[in-house]
DNA sequence: CAGGATCCGTCCGGATACTG
DNA sequence: CAGTATCCGGACGGATCCTG
């Protein structure tokens, strides 16, 4: 995500996979891409928060590392969609298996946070 | 992980998951309490590339979340030992489940930037 | 509509110093 | 040694504009 100096350490898995997923949005847009939601646009509606250019960036960087490719259809307007690759498919069950993981942490989390604000 | 104007969607796992993870060491962070070392400055030295004030940090962050837990020992100088409470030992599984993705995936990435950088 | 470029404010992280 | 505060430069993200 930011880790250009220590370039990489190919011999750490999770210094790679957090290379390539290590951004905040990747495993929403893997996610929603393997549900279906193919274009660029139809994805800034179906994620809540994202930005065009942010989400420009991660599809790219996502296509740049092998985990997305993308069709252009060079219709007027121009449409693209994007589709996982093999790589990418590999990713879904540990998309799934985070998801979970933060289902069953959520309510946790919520405790704690709100513990936080009513101490404010 | 910067996450603070869409609060936090707590129906979304992944939100939760990237809330609570989402940060480039976390996940290294709890792999390497997990293996025994539990001295912030033992995991600076174990951890190539970090450096203690985010280190500090982000275990704090940890703790906060309820992942870690410590225990101080009032000795001079003063040693503190971290370790993971439940949940954090839940989230051992899913760490492993990425790192090996991940050495799985270092080959293909290799090839990738490196073709990239060749293009220069 | 896709996506790249630019401007610019904000946040993050490195370095350093200080306290207990 | 652990943890926090401060300063500061660089990276990131938002908004906007432009091209195909």
């Amino acid at each position: 995500m930011y880790q250009r100096k220590i370039p990489i350490d190919y011999e750490c898995g999770l210094s790679v996979a957090m290379e390539v997923v290590g951004s905040k949005w990747k495993f929403c847009l893997l996610d929603e891409i393997s549900k279906g939601i193919k274009r660029p646009r139809d994805l800034v509606n179906a994620i809540n928060g994202i930005t065009k250019r942010v989400l420009q960036k991660q599809l790219s960087e996502l296509e740049l590392h092998g985990l997305l490719s993308k069709t252009i259809y060079p219709e007027v307007p121009l449409r693209v969609e994007y589709f996982l690759t093999p790589s990418g498919e590999s990713l879904l069950p540990l998309i799934s298996a985070v998801d979970q993981w933060g289902m069953g942490f959520a309510s946790q989390l919520k405790v704690i946070l709100e513990g936080k604000d009513s101490e404010i």
